[in-house]
DNA sequence: GAGTGGTCTAGACCACCGT
DNA sequence: CGGTGGTCTAGACCACTCC
């Protein structure tokens, strides 16, 4: 009756060593006891304790060398663009009270580049929202969000006091992937004055699509950032 | 006695799928096979054909729908900053013929933040290499790399002619990863004169630190790109 | 209820690293 | 050589989606 799923052994398992890295019972270079230790215990099978690392290996926390052990890595960047489509936890993050001021909300028809990021056809609608970010009260982006009408429902005209994922959580599209372009540009005189930088003044374009859980695209961004508002980090990995 | 070790099943399976989604046996949207028909058709258990498809979500070109089905997704960018740690493939990836110029290779002590960067002792030296990429003989990308003169070992005053991945290959340090940290800048007289653009023009700035296998740092990088060069593209997902 | 992916097990053998 | 992670299997049961 009560909700409340029993998590996945392998996320248990995955959970407990995360905390052992994080409150430094492990620290970064420490070797990890081998598999079958591990597995005892924790009263599981290796392979569900080979899971667990491997997600861990993933996330940049553990690498493994074949015949040599299981060790902790230095602690990757967790407010890293690749790994996060929140800016407002990315603010977080990075020590900021984040805030933000809502320009506009609008309900209109798709442009024809909207339509074809979104998957839309003629005449289909999107809600529109202009937004300024905001980091201990100076502002750092200024965003054009696009999500189609028909994805948000009801939700569509509601208050946007939660953030859009959150929204298009709750209407049933999580977001879990996006693509972002980057571009640096010139602050015109517009950006300037939204973003309180100079006329000139370098900033990063984001141009993103993020998608939800079935990989349709459920929100189309535009997005400048303030030069040194905070670190753009991206964590790369060598091909598969 | 002739070497070629057989690939593991897993990656005999992924290689298989990839090649059906490449050659357009698979198109976007279509749905796989349930996992045991592919377990039969490939003569090899489940788990085999879900490891198989795991590799293949984390690389973008799948998604599961539990309850549902395995779909094949629209292309993810192979040329994306999150997925691969060399411009020069990325060059080329963008359709663009790479090319470049050795401005200067160095040797010299580590300064300060470089022995930080690449946890060295002091006096302990590296190989500093300054060069302009070129696409398309165009100037896209000035770099400064630096490479710890006891990770390339003997290979230290080589000639450059290869990547110096595949020299830091060649010398036992695979780069398997990397953190980028990347900054909208505008060029100075120098930069504007080596990338032949005017003063002031936006550029991005990179700066990274490369690791191999073991975690071990063996390169930091500092790079400027030319604005509209190449398409900086990062695949973000949500986090675990 | 039928079909699908998600989790988990116990056991086996292989490949690589260091001594 | 012993210890480690890497691969693979056969089978079981669970949870979700859709009809």
């Amino acid at each position: 009756m009560s909700g409340g799923r029993r998590p996945s052994l392998v996320s248990q398992v995955r959970t407990e060593l995360l905390q052992e890295i994080g409150d430094g019972r492990l620290l970064a270079g420490d070797k990890l006891p081998n598999e079958y230790e591990l597995a005892d215990r924790f009263a599981v099978s290796r392979q569900t304790v080979r899971e667990a690392i491997q997600s861990l290996v993933v996330s940049g926390h553990l690498s493994r060398q074949r015949g040599t052990g299981t060790f902790v890595t230095t602690a990757p960047s967790r407010h890293a663009l690749d790994t996060n489509v929140s800016y407002t936890a990315m603010i977080r993050d990075a020590g900021l009270e984040p805030g933000e001021t809502v320009l506009e909300v609008l309900r209109r028809p798709a442009s024809a580049a909207e339509a074809r990021a979104l998957r839309l056809g003629s005449g289909q609608e999107v809600v529109a929202v202009e937004r300024i970010r905001r980091g201990n009260d100076r502002p750092l982006i200024y965003s054009r969000d696009r999500i189609p009408a028909d994805v948000l429902g009801d939700a569509g005209q509601e208050r946007l006091s939660d953030s859009l994922y959150a929204m298009l959580e709750a209407a049933g599209h999580r977001v879990v992937g996006a693509t972002a372009r980057l571009l640096p540009v010139l602050a015109d005189r517009r950006l300037s004055e939204l973003l309180q930088v100079g006329e000139g003044a370098p900033l990063l374009h984001i141009h993103q699509v993020d998608r939800d859980t079935d990989d349709v695209p459920v929100m189309e961004s535009d997005e400048w950032h303030v030069a040194d508002a905070f670190d753009v980090i991206v964590n790369r990995r060598a091909p598969l």
